[in-house]
RNA sequence: GCCCGGGUGGCGGAACUGGUAGACGCGCUGGACUCAAAAUCCAGUUCUGGCAACGGAAUGCGGGUUCGAUUCCCGCCCCGGGUACCA
């Protein structure tokens, strides 16, 4: 070959990778495990993108280095193809979702290809295969199965929790279900019908229905979650969202709160995605303390993580929402809350001044017997703890604000405190005043006797309280998992297991019907399973009994909370993946993905693992030990400043002078010294075809700003363009070289040279005049040296993920071995092995050139020898008027120059440890440096 | 507000447990090769004073510890991300 040629050289080894199964992982194998995931993309019509291609080099970089180190790796690769984009275009052009996305596979599974990435894609999954949704129907419907036993602190099969109602009510169950659950008894259990027993069962299952607020997004028609919606919008789309009541699906996360809170611990996670969980999932210790309601029944209990502080009550503050609003309301404030409420409707957050309503209500103190004037305000949030608070002004500065602003009293319960600019919440430097018992208790030990003494009079208790909330699992779209469910008597019936998968009806229109039921509704009879039985009918039928099927799907997030389990054992048609495979390869060892997940997908999959754990199908709880957030790219985009009202194109240093409109150009015209391509610009749209410019030193210089890639500001990089233009190995190398993996980062096409032309001076290192040229000659000591010290460096920087810095490690390799114009053997030979996890390609036909008939990908990665990094450095003994100091390290091939700048150091020293100035500096070449005064 | 992460040349970024700050690459300058261009190669390139030798300053700002600080400690400023009345 004249001269290296990316094009074939990449489709050729493509090829052969795929053809010789290099990467398809088995689990007979002797070595030990290592699994590599990526987090799998939405195949979406825009095509992979450079974030991708940035992450899955950093993973596949990683994989090809533990195949080098002698793992058995598992590297797969699948897509979460259920989602909103490819319905949103369906209702747009009436083509069925799997049509589009079908499409977008294939483009995404070519791009791919062309990266050269190590994937087995012999267990490819998609999410919105049949084969592959069979199994996340069969999770739902073992949640449906279950409930959470609190005393064995885990999940269990709904079975046991019957025959405990059979033997013996619910008195004695401890389990995580829905707030308020009647007390029974075993003969009240026996005597329920089974519609009232199926109602009970419900409140405990893990998968439940019930009316839930929910963020309901119009504009789509349909329910999102809480990562869904950013700034009141949904993400996708921008629609507004509003607060709504609506029967669901929920998924009861809330009974694993403690311990997705304590398994972080062990994690080897970014700590930021630790601390959105922590945050997330928001657990505070306190008590509950009830409140009698004066002259009534009733009583409000409030949730407060300062028991400490209850002589400090002032006042009571409900939720607007509060359902004992309405009731403990007295008549002559009724018109006037009923007011405030409809008004706190639009809350929001932040506001200036607090506002709020008395009910014209009193509570009774419990420790006190005083008179406690109840308010609701919006301050206080229904969707949190009890939806009431005991308002201590003194210890909280909300309480605080509140009691100021509509004159409440405020009452000082620390002493040597002053609460009169504003409240004193530190528990800690102070103690207990005007709070009989407690009195000069500190905080902490006050708290403990409130607890101790409210337990006693049955009035509260210790709580932990956590902000998580059940997550809502409901959406009313098409292109999702169908619930396995159908309706009798208003109450969700499970299809039987044996009928799964049931099958995405087709239906004549993507969007809600008339009815303002989700698209499903459209359907005719659709419960068929894959062999094209019916399993149920539809309540469309005439004439029969007839029970509706469930008309939402799943949210996106089900089939992404467990796939990477399926990757273990993926073609497995009996089984969501057979033992012998999930105890094999077990967990992941290192997971690469972006932090957006971090409350969304990175928690909704802990938790389905911990209960997949709970009931006995997966070997661990934790399923992924090491996760890595990759940065996000940003696109370099440029602009010219057209003269306002002209045709006339003004260069960026000369714009000042003339009022001018910034117009972003394609990035694409604009070389690395920001100049602009005059005749690609005329080209560029027909508008500037005859475009005039002001030119500084005959250049048109554009302005460069770093902001998010989009197709508006023609700063989209695409990356089969690189790979057109260059080649994969170049885009790879140079994805890696932009800086550290973690941290977001410019994309500038501008740098690409850089790598591009080190690939190809490396290829001329191996060949002459067009052919292989390597010399058998043994390698000098400086030559070996080069190679262990880039061996070290490659090598350390891929365990530590800092990529960039194997790039440079390599690149300094080969300007310093074609100085020496090396090109021997037993150097450039494993000098292609360190080169094989960055670029793939080149590695492979070198590897094979050199007459190896194997892949480079399996061969053993080199060892370096620390001897030689370090065996020819001394320690030079620094004397100081014959007295040693310290010792100076170099190594003995220090240049005389470098020797110098040491001795300059020593004689600065001098002056620090003694203040005189040295007479004379002796350096004994390669040993000593002795200063004299 | 609170919690993370980060401030180093014209730019992306190096610097292992404190030890020659600016590796590597882009860009720029000069040179070689070419009719020319591309490609390639060589040299230079933190700022500043100086023809030069050589000197001064510099890792967001101000202090501190140390013979020595980008690195450790204290106080501030700025940027990015997350979160927000969570009782």
């Amino acid at each position: 070959m004249a001269e290296y040629n990316a094009r074939t050289v990449e489709g050729k080894w493509q090829a052969y990778w795929s053809e010789n199964k290099i990467f398809e992982a088995s689990e007979d194998c002797k070595k030990p495990k290592f699994y590599v995931l990526d987090m799998f993309p939405y195949p979406s019509g825009a095509g992979l993108h450079l974030g991708h291609a940035l992450a899955y080099t950093a993973s596949d970089i990683y994989a090809r280095y533990m195949y080098h180190r002698g793992y058995n790796v598992l590297h797969p690769m699948g897509y979460d193809s259920f989602g909103l984009p490819a319905e949103q275009y369906a209702v747009q052009t009436g083509q069925h979702p799997a049509v589009t996305t079908e499409r977008n596979i294939k483009r995404y599974r070519a791009q791919l290809d062309r990266m050269g990435f190590s994937l087995d894609w012999s267990r490819e999954i998609r999410t919105s295969s049949p084969s592959y949704y069979k199994w996340t129907q069969w999770i739902f419907i073992q949640l449906f199965n279950s409930w959470y036993n609190v005393a064995a602190d885990r999940a269990e099969p709904i079975e046991g929790l019957i025959r405990r109602f059979e033997a013996g009510g619910n008195q004695a169950v401890r389990a995580a279900c829905d707030e308020g659950v009647p007390l029974f008894s075993a003969l009240d259990w026996k005597a329920f019908s089974d519609v009232e027993k199926q109602e009970l069962l419900l409140k405990y299952r893990l998968a439940y229905r019930a009316q839930t607020k929910v963020n309901w997004c119009p504009g789509l028609g349909t329910v999102l979650a809480h990562d869904e919606v950013v700034n009141g919008v949904s993400a996708r789309g921008g629609f507004p969202v509003i607060r709504k009541e609506m029967m669901q699906w929920n998924l009861r996360i809330t009974a694993y709160a403690q311990r997705l809170l304590d398994d972080l611990e062990d994690l080897d996670w970014p700590e930021p995605v630790k601390d959105m969980q922590t945050h997330w999932i928001g657990r505070s210790a306190g008590a509950r303390v009830r409140f009698d309601v004066l002259d009534s029944q009733g009583a409000i209990e409030v949730f407060t993580t300062r028991p400490d502080t209850i002589f400090g009550v002032t006042f009571l503050v409900l939720a607007p929402e509060h359902e004992a609003v309405a009731s403990i309301a007295i008549p002559e404030y009724a018109q006037a809350v009923e007011t405030y409420k409809a008004h706190s409707a639009q809350r929001r957050a932040g506001s200036q001044n607090p506002t709020g309503q008395f009910t014209g209500a009193y509570a009774v103190h419990p420790f006190t017997q005083a008179r406690i004037p109840i308010w609701i305000a919006d301050y206080v949030l229904a969707s949190y703890g009890t939806a009431a608070v005991m308002a201590v002004p003194g210890g909280d500065q909300r309480d605080w604000d509140f009691a100021a602003h509509f004159g409440l009293p405020i009452k000082n319960i620390f002493s040597g405190v002053d609460i009169s600019k504003g409240a004193y919440s530190d528990p800690n430097h102070t103690c207990m005043a005007q709070s009989e018992f407690l009195n000069g208790l500190t905080p902490r030990e006050a708290a403990r006797r409130v607890v101790a003494e409210l337990e006693r009079l049955q009035l509260g208790g210790a709580r932990v309280n956590f902000r998580l909330r059940d997550a809502a699992f409901s959406r009313q779209r098409y292109w999702g998992e169908p619930f396995p469910v159908y309706y009798k008597n208003g109450l969700p019936q499970l299809i039987d297991a044996a009928h799964l998968p049931l099958a995405l009806p087709d239906v004549d229109a993507y969007t809600p019907t008339e009815t303002g039921e989700p698209p499903l509704g459209r359907a005719g009879v659709w419960a068929w399973d894959t062999r094209g039985r019916k399993v149920v009918s539809n309540d469309r039928i005439d004439g029969k009994t007839v029970f509706p099927l469930a008309r939402d799907t799943m949210p996106g997030w089900a089939g992404s909370a467990w796939y990477f389990n399926r990757y273990m054992d993926a073609r497995n048609e009996g089984e969501w993946a057979a033992q012998k495979a999930l105890n094999y390869w077990r967990d992941v060892d290192l997971y690469i993905g972006g932090i957006e997940h971090a409350t969304g997908h990175l928690l909704y999959s802990r938790f389905w693992q911990k209960f997949l754990c709970d009931r006995g199908w997966a070997p661990v709880s934790e399923y992924a030990r090491k996760l890595v957030n990759q940065g996000m790219v940003w696109g370099m985009s440029a602009f010219v400043f057209r003269i306002v009202g002209t045709r006339t194109f003004v260069s960026k240093n000369l714009a000042g002078a003339y009022k001018t409109t910034p117009l972003h150009v394609d990035i694409s015209l604009v070389n690395a010294s920001q100049e602009l391509d005059l005749e690609g610009f005329r080209k560029w749209r027909p508008e500037y075809a005859d475009a005039e410019f002001i030119l500084e030193d005959g250049k048109y210089i554009t302005d460069r700003v770093l902001e998010k890639m989009s197709k508006s500001k023609y700063n989209v990089v695409n990356p089969d363009d690189i790979i057109e233009r260059y080649s994969a190995d170049t885009l790879r190398l140079y994805a890696m070289f932009l800086g550290p993996l973690t941290q977001s980062k410019p994309w500038d096409t501008a740098g690409i040279k850089g790598v591009h032309s080190f690939l190809k001076k490396l290829w001329r290192l191996y060949h002459r005049g067009g052919a292989l040229s390597l010399s058998a000659e043994r390698a000098d000591g400086v030559e070996l040296k080069i190679l262990h010290q880039t061996t070290q460096k490659v090598g350390y920087a891929i365990e530590h993920f800092t990529f960039n810095t194997g790039v440079s490690a390599l690149m300094i390799a080969v300007n310093e071995l074609q100085a020496l114009r090396c090109d021997k053997r037993e150097i450039l030979a494993p000098l292609s092995i360190l080169l094989s996890p960055y670029a793939p390609h080149m590695a492979e036909e070198l590897w094979h050139e050199m007459g190896h008939s194997e892949s480079i990908a399996h061969v053993e990665f080199p060892s370096f020898d620390p001897e030689l990094l370090v065996s020819d450095s001394h320690e030079y003994p620094i004397l100081f008027n014959g007295k040693l100091r310290f010792k100076m390290r170099f190594a003995a091939d220090t240049p005389q120059r470098d020797m110098e700048v040491a001795v300059l150091g020593a004689e600065k020293t001098s002056r620090y440890l003694t203040g005189k100035t040295p007479k004379k500096i002796i350096v004994v070449p390669g040993k000593i440096i002795n200063v004299v005064y």
